[in-house]
This record gives C-alpha cells, sequence and structure tokens, in this order.
DNA sequence: ACGCTGATTTGAACACGTTCAACTATGAGC
DNA sequence: GCTCATAGTTGAACGTGTTCAAATCAGCGT
C-alpha cells in the first residue's frame, strides 16, 4: 500500500482492450477456482499477456476486486429496480432490495470470503469507507434512499436523513453474515434478513414516535460522528502519502 | 488454511523455552516495526533460531497473533478488575471497561490494523468466532458478566442472560472503530465510547420497561439466532477440512 | 522514410511465507 | 553404556505477489 490510491487510466484503445481482457479473465478465474487459488501469472497466462502487463494496469492483485464490486452492484441494480415497482410498503421495498441482493452475490459465495478479509483492513482500497470505494457505496445508499422515498410511511425528516446510511451500513453486516453462513442455499442469511427486517421496520416506527425524540435525536448525533470519523480517515490516508 | 486447527504443543522444557524466545521476539518486533514489515526471517533471525524452526512452533505467521490476544486480554483484566472496585452504576463500570481496554492496546495501534484485516477472513484462526478465539473470546464476555453482576439496575433475566455477549460484540465494534481512528491520542474513540455507553446504558433501561417485553423477546430472538449461526460456522470449518 | 516521444509490454529478479526431507539432541528402557 | 523412538532443528527449495530496467509499439511532425 505504498503507491498513490490513483486509478491507472488507459491512454489508447489498445490499453482500454488489453485492461478490459484481463480483467475478464481474473474475475472468471476467480468464480471458478477463488481468489487465493488464481495467481497473477495464470492471469496473465490465460489472458496471454506477460505478467508484469497486469500489473501495468492494475496496481495489485486486490484491486482486481473493486471492479468486482462495480459490476456486483451493477447487477444487483438491474434486479432490484423492478422489483421495488411492485412494492409500497417500506418493510416490503427493504425485504426485495436485500433478498435480492443475496440472490445476486450467490455465484461469488466462496470467493466473497476474501473481500471481506481485506476490506476489513483499514489501509485497503476495498475497505468500504475508503475513497477508492466511494462511487459504489454512494449508489448503494442511493438505493436505499429510493428505497424510502417511494415507501409510505411517516418518519421524522431527522432520521430520514440517515436512514439511507444506516441502512446501508445494516446490508453489509448481512452481507458479513452471508460470508460466513455455510448453510445450504444460504437459508440462515435469507431467514436473518426475514427477521431483522421485521424488526428494522418496527425500530423505524417506534422512533418515529414523538415520544422517542430526544433518544433518536442522540442516537442521530452518534451516527453523524461516526460518519465524520470514517471521512477524515481518507483525509488521513492521503496525508500519510505525501509524507512517505 | 490447509492444515488442522490443532494447537502445536511442546513437549518438553527446551521446547518451551524456544517457543516463548520465538514470541517474544515476534512481539517486540511486531510493536516496533509492524507487522507486515517484521518478516518471519527477520524473527528468527533475532531469536538465534533458523527460520523452519519458527516454523515447528507456530504453524503460520497469523499464530504469532493468537498470543497477542491472550496477553492483550491478561493486560485488560490487571487494569479493569481494580478500577472495577470503585464503580457501582452500570453505566460508570462499562465506561469503566472500556476505557481501560483502549489504554491497553494502544501501544499497538499500528500493529492492530493487521489483526483485524485477517480477523475477519472467515477462514481464519483469528476471527473471533472461530473455535481457536474460544478462550480469550469466553474470557472477554465473562468480563461483561462481572460488569452486570455488580451494577446495581434491574435488567430482565432474558436480556440479562444475552447482554454480556451483546457488550462484547458492542465492545468489539469499538475497537474496530479505534483501529481506523487516527485522530490525536486516539481522542475520537474516546468521545465514541462516552457517548454509546451513555445510549447504551438508556437504552437497556428503556428495553428492560414492561412495555418493551415483546419487541425485547424478538431482538433476543434474534440474537440468539446469531450465536447459532456462529457456532455452527466451526463445525462447517472441521467438516471441510476432513472432507480435504 | 525517419526519428522522436510516450504508451505499452516483457521477463528476469527480488523478497516473502511456507514446506519438507534430512539431520541432531534428548532421554527412557534395557 | 547402548538403542531407539521422539522432539527439536536446519536450510534449501518452491510458489507467490510485486518491481523494474529495458524492449517494443503507435502515432505524429518533419
Amino acid at each position: 500500500m505504498k503507491a498513490t490510491h490513483k486509478k491507472k487510466v488507459t491512454k489508447t484503445v489498445k490499453g482500454d482492450q488489453t485492461r478490459a481482457l484481463i480483467l475478464e479473465t481474473a474475475l472468471e478465474m476467480f468464480r471458478e477456482r477463488g481468489y487465493d487459488e488464481t495467481t497473477m501469472r495464470a492471469i496473465a497466462q490465460k489472458a496471454g499477456v506477460s505478467l508484469g502487463n497486469a500489473y501495468y494496469y492494475f496496481r495489485s492483485k486486490e484491486y482486481l476486486i473493486q471492479a468486482f464490486y462495480q459490476r456486483m452492484h451493477d447487477s444487483h441494480l438491474a434486479v432490484a429496480l423492478p422489483a421495488l415497482e411492485n412494492e409500497k410498503t417500506l418493510k416490503a421495498r427493504l425485504l426485495t432490495v436485500m433478498r435480492t441482493k443475496i440472490d445476486t452475490m450467490k455465484p461469488y459465495h466462496q470467493f466473497a470470503g476474501v473481500l471481506f478479509k481485506t476490506a476489513a483492513h483499514p489501509q485497503s482500497p476495498l475497505n468500504p469507507f475508503s475513497d477508492e470505494s466511494d462511487p459504489v457505496r454512494e449508489a448503494s445508499i442511493q438505493l436505499f434512499d429510493k428505497v424510502l422515498d417511494d415507501a409510505k410511511a411517516r418518519i421524522p425528516k431527522d432520521l430520514r436523513a440517515e436512514l439511507p446510511y444506516l441502512l446501508w451500513v445494516y446490508s453489509m453486516g448481512i452481507v458479513l453474515f452471508w460470508i460466513h453462513d455455510r448453510s445450504p442455499k444460504h437459508r440462515r442469511t435469507y431467514r436473518l434478513i426475514d427477521h431483522t427486517v421485521d424488526l428494522l421496520d418496527k425500530l423505524i416506527h417506534l422512533a418515529s414516535n414523538p415520544f422517542m425524540r430526544p433518544l433518536r435525536k442522540q442516537a442521530l448525533r452518534l451516527v453523524d460522528e461516526l460518519r465524520d470519523a470514517a471521512e477524515s480517515l481518507d483525509d488521513d490516508k492521503i496525508e500519510t502519502e505525501m509524507r512517505g
């Protein structure tokens, strides 16, 4: 992690093609054999390029995963958005989004374990809070914003503003559980989704009660603080890079 | 992670000494230079043993960290237990335990980042839910049990039973935040502790209200389910090993 | 054509974690 | 004291991710 975090940019059409070729090959091999079992040499060989060439386009093996995130989110959107059309209640909409999320990731279950290993590392580009995860993170949060938008539920403004972010964090928790879940067909994860969504729905309504206002305010202040801290993380990273 | 998860056991006094020597050397170097920058070769050399010998006592570099966990917990206990004598309320007791926890880990802040990287990996022996983390995990939960024991707070039995575990999970969350926290003297983490403990205290009292019984029951069922899943993870791991 | 610049590509080399077959030391039973 | 099984120890070798100086290519101005 000594290198800068700027993305490699291709300057020619040929470069684009080579980059795409390497990425496709890598993702295919990751899916079929897993991440650890797929070596950079094997990717390069199958893609028909040299080892060094792969590193010209991808700063490290980890960076190949970044594209995986993006693709996963795109696939999820393609399934979730149409499905949302039919659901009107907050609970049903949330359920839909979460279930389709797991549906989408299913083929990559084995592979996914490695994701969170590196994703949890503060300095990893895969860290969901890092600069480089920004686009896909924002897009994910936006999806939850949409979940709330067309739902008929009276939610106080202060809570409504933070809820998309909170739901995104919740969804990451579910994914973390799913990664560990080895029950057949991931039944446990689906059951967990059912139960947590039910609970969340109730909690949101409870928190929306005027009686809960003080406690809610306090909790939201806390959330704000956490987000601030997460964002300043990126600044520190940049500073560190400049120094050394 | 192909090897079995049984712990290496020394059979002779000399073995004990060598093992201890390697471990001390490793932890010292980790603290001074960080985990990634400390190579197994360097550890072996500084300890005056061969490279292969280090691997005779520690199945992998990761396993050296396991001992770190244990040591960290011992140090924490040594500070927290006396401090708890003076605190009677739940809130003050919880605050004491959390603050001393961070105090204890402070010297290892840089090092700690790597911990969670590997700890988040489902198949890592450092995974806090894994078999091998069992002793230190149980000990940590027990500490929170003690926090509750002498606190004068009326908590329903069902909640009281799960609370130590829940507080342990909470403490892991704080540690995770701390790892990412680069604010001077980790002020942000301490502030987060203050705020979350305050909130937790209120939530616990709220949840103890008879009015909340149904929701509380539902939430606790959920917690149970999560714990079951975490435990069955270990079984699956063993199965996988036997097959492969 | 030619040369020049910058993008792309190469493969050898490096450092690391890990494995393993072979070696040595220890000590219990005779 | 001798034998031998077991614990402990060694360092060479392997496969990996990553780096880098050098080679090649593509387009453009002349």
